[in-house]
DNA sequence: CTGAAAGCGCTTACAG
DNA sequence: CTGAAAGCGCTTACAG
């Protein structure tokens, strides 16, 4: 059932059909009455293909993530697509492992779509967005990045202070007497490194530098307690553990607890990124929250403002925020 | 840059070059040469849209799902996503909330865009998935419901037996010496209707009918734990908690820890869904595994099979596993 | 207010 | 092996 079937059946032409598709109200009421009528007996529905070919575009975007079973990507893949859905789009979720050949493969299939826009959503696009076909693939839709800065036009930003994040833990750490703090990196993106930046800044300020003492592992569980471990069994002293992701504040605090170390008496250790895993732990892990709610409805107004009024390109800035838990 | 600006620069028919980008094998090495090489010259994309008018497919699928924020959803969507997407398919993801209208909206949305087949995840599509309206949208493409079953023509079914799965947990406590057992009911699907039965069923079978008790709350860790006090503040004797989600065993547990309650000296605990969320808990929640991946699996090989092969609808059980962890 | 016609960018019989 | 032409289902000037 397509708009000729309509027309025929409405004694109409095509055009006038459209028309009343499309709520132009150049059309008489008896005959938007009768097409109306002909369109509900049949509950036709009109191709967003063939609108698709004619208007460039489907009204669709794509949010390229690293894996949405992280917590964290998927908050704020969620807000992204809640929010583009109100406004009328369609939303592609590619999940890409942050592997540069998936994110190019993943690119070439949205693009052949002609999606009007891309997020992308994960400190790990600063490093992988280089190389001519993958610039090439970037500039030929608006894009937004959270958590970054792509150098390149018609790419907007949206940036999470990091380094003041971690600041705001070390701070407040040492503002309740800690003075051993041990930082536990567990990502090497822009953001992680940031993260780890900040930490030895703010030590540094609070005059305690040559006691900020940093350990490089990995995101999971079973690497946080570990590096804990190994801190706990080091021969420097230290009384706090500051994480760069809840999960692995998580295997941290698991880590202390399983050892009888007492938490927050002995040892404070304090997460990233307010998720739900810093609330699920007991004690409830104090974190930082880096807003993802928000960064995520700022890359809907930027990449909103690029794909529908033509705007440029822009960047905005958020500042995270301590949530103090048990654990400090 | 389209089809007949590539035909012009390398002097040949669109149709030429159409079956070169299509790989029929009914071109000369030397034009087929020459189109390529213009091809590549202007990284030429051909157009989804176009190419979806002519074929009627967009190579493109839609997951409905709840709450993608929910590790079980999030899993889920995750390997769907992936096993699409290694097929060719992209993936609109849609989170309804559960919402009757919000799920009829979507489905609006993405049926306009002639997805190819439609995912729909969470046993909640049980109880909205009726009415008239709904009933003709859902008719109009393969489905596959993850978690349910649909009584539509044309629409699979993985379904997980959630009965046998409490009944694993009752079965584990009971062997392990506990009497006085006490069901947590935190949601009001058909899904989550079955695994209170599958409790009282258990308790029956064990001899233990009278002493099986059933509290009714939602799936929040404050919910789960205003429950386990609930239970523990009443007039009964409980040496053990089952609970319809991780979640809310996590709020269970972390209520008992607080409040000085052995776990699991005094009182058990167990979860659902083999989630992040049991592995995170200290001591490490058991939870029973309810192949959250192995669904997802299954749901892309039955649309996808209807989707390619047209093969007819059909419906698979997935047994669950009990997962021992140390709160038991 | 309405319709005939062109065009969006492809694929696919059909002829040769 | 190759091309001319029709068709996929719409929207949008253009005329009237």
């Amino acid at each position: 059932m397509n708009i000729y079937d309509i027309a025929r059946e409405a004694g109409v032409s095509i055009a006038t059909v459209s028309r009343v598709l499309n709520h132009k109200n150049t059309v008489s009421p008896a005959t938007r009455a009768r097409v109306e009528q002909v369109l509900a007996q049949h509950s036709y529905t009109p191709s967003a293909i063939a609108r698709g070919l004619v208007s460039k575009s489907m009204r669709t975007v794509a949010i390229l993530t690293v894996d949405i079973r992280f917590p964290h990507y998927a908050n704020t893949a969620y807000t992204i697509e809640r929010e583009f859905s109100h406004r009328g789009y369609d939303v592609l979720l590619c999940n890409t492992g942050g592997n540069r050949d998936t994110v190019l493969r993943y690119l070439r299939a949205v693009l052949k779509k002609q999606v009007d826009g891309i997020v992308l959503v994960g400190s790990v696009f600063n490093e992988i967005c280089h190389g001519e076909e993958m610039r090439s693939l970037l500039c030929r839709v608006p894009i937004v990045l959270a958590n970054g800065k792509l150098d390149l036009p018609g790419a907007s930003s949206v940036l999470v202070d990091d380094r003041a994040g971690v600041a705001l833990a070390v701070d407040h750490l040492v503002s309740r007497g800690r003075r051993h703090l041990f930082y536990i990196q567990d990502k090497y993106t822009t953001s992680a490194e940031d993260k780890c930046a900040g930490f030895l800044q703010a030590m540094e300020r609070a005059g305690l530098g040559p006691a900020g003492r940093v350990v490089r592992t990995h995101d999971t569980l079973e690497d946080g307690m570990q590096a804990a471990r190994d801190i706990l069994a080091g021969d420097l002293p230290c009384d706090a553990i500051v994480c760069g992701e809840d999960l692995t504040a998580a295997g941290a605090l698991k880590a202390l607890l399983r050892d009888g170390v007492a938490v927050p008496g002995q040892v404070a250790v304090t997460g990233y990124n307010n998720s739900a895993y810093a609330y699920l732990c007991e004690p409830v892990l104090t974190t930082v929250d880096n807003k993802g709610e928000q960064a995520a409805q700022l890359c809907v107004q930027l990449l909103g403002s690029c794909i529908e009024k033509g705007g440029s390109a822009a960047t905005v800035t958020i500042q995270p925020e301590l949530v103090a838990g048990k654990t400090s």
